[in-house]
DNA sequence: CTTCTTGTTGCAATTATTTGCAATAGAAAG
DNA sequence: CTTTCTATTGCAAATAATTGCAACAAGAAG
């Protein structure tokens, strides 16, 4: 079963309802490349129909975050991007000086995870966490901490 | 020596030049509470001085995040909150279903900081992150997954 | 103290995101 | 199939955040 139709079923399962927007949206995001933004799932639907607006692309983009379906990723400089949990877990490393993204092993946060249920009973969203920091490049080069 | 005087201090020391205006930013930053929004402190600085303009505020909140002083926090429904590294470390649960905010002993993520450093030559910033999720609450009342 | 360089500011315009509301249309029930 | 309920949409307006640019001023140098 294509990603795409997991998400429908699963938004269909809790509730919401499905409308050819939505479908639109889910299929481009589950379709699309690993980030995207809003913009972008907008202009990607928008070639097949204009029967979307940019307001529901946001709000259903919300709805999959809330849902624990998609992450919001902050990449540095305000640019927010979306991803699925489609695309294998792993973490992002942002150097807050060049921007650039390493892609780490997920299993280094395996342990967390289990001590964050264990002792606050808290399910977090490990999947696509990323992390900002400075590469190793950046420190060398320059006097930043 | 107060908070404000070392950011002020530090910023000075990699060449950004200290203007009336990032002093009073950084003045009411560095006294305010845990978390605030640009927009708070703008309405304090305003308080003081016209001389203050959001867009200003802005910059210098993203210089301080670039050069690892502050930390953009996104607490969920897209309200951006900044705090410093004087707060004392922790980690920041989030639930994505009701928005409650956990406070987490900050010493659970060390290991990960430790092998993120070893394996990627990344010097992640760990001071205070936050992770979303789903709270116990959240988890007992609904099917949330 | 004055000069000079160039980083910083304020303003206004732009872009990104959210929200209120009336019209529309899923989907459950008959 | 039709009705009914109400979640969802599109639109436009509101709000949040970013950016270009000319005027200004911090701080180094003389």
């Amino acid at each position: 079963m294509p990603h795409c139709q997991t998400l429908l079923q699963t938004l269909r399962q809790r509730g919401y309802r499905i409308t050819p927007q939505r479908e639109m949206i889910l299929e481009a995001f589950a379709h699309g490349v690993d980030h995207v933004t809003a913009e972008q799932l907008f202009n990607s639907v928008s070639q097949r129909t204009r029967s979307i607006n940019i307001a529901t692309v946001y709000r259903t983009l919300d709805i999959l975050v809330d849902e624990g379906l998609a992450t919001r990723v902050d990449l540095r400089d305000g640019q927010v991007f979306y991803t699925t949990a489609r695309h294998g877990e792993h973490i992002h490393l942002v150097c807050r000086h060049c921007g650039v993204v390493i892609k780490a092993k997920h299993q280094f946060i395996d342990p967390l995870g289990s001590q964050l249920f264990t002792e606050y009973n808290f399910s977090a969203d490990l999947e696509h966490i990323s992390f900002t920091g400075v590469c190793a490049r950046c420190r060398k080069e320059s006097v930043v901490q």
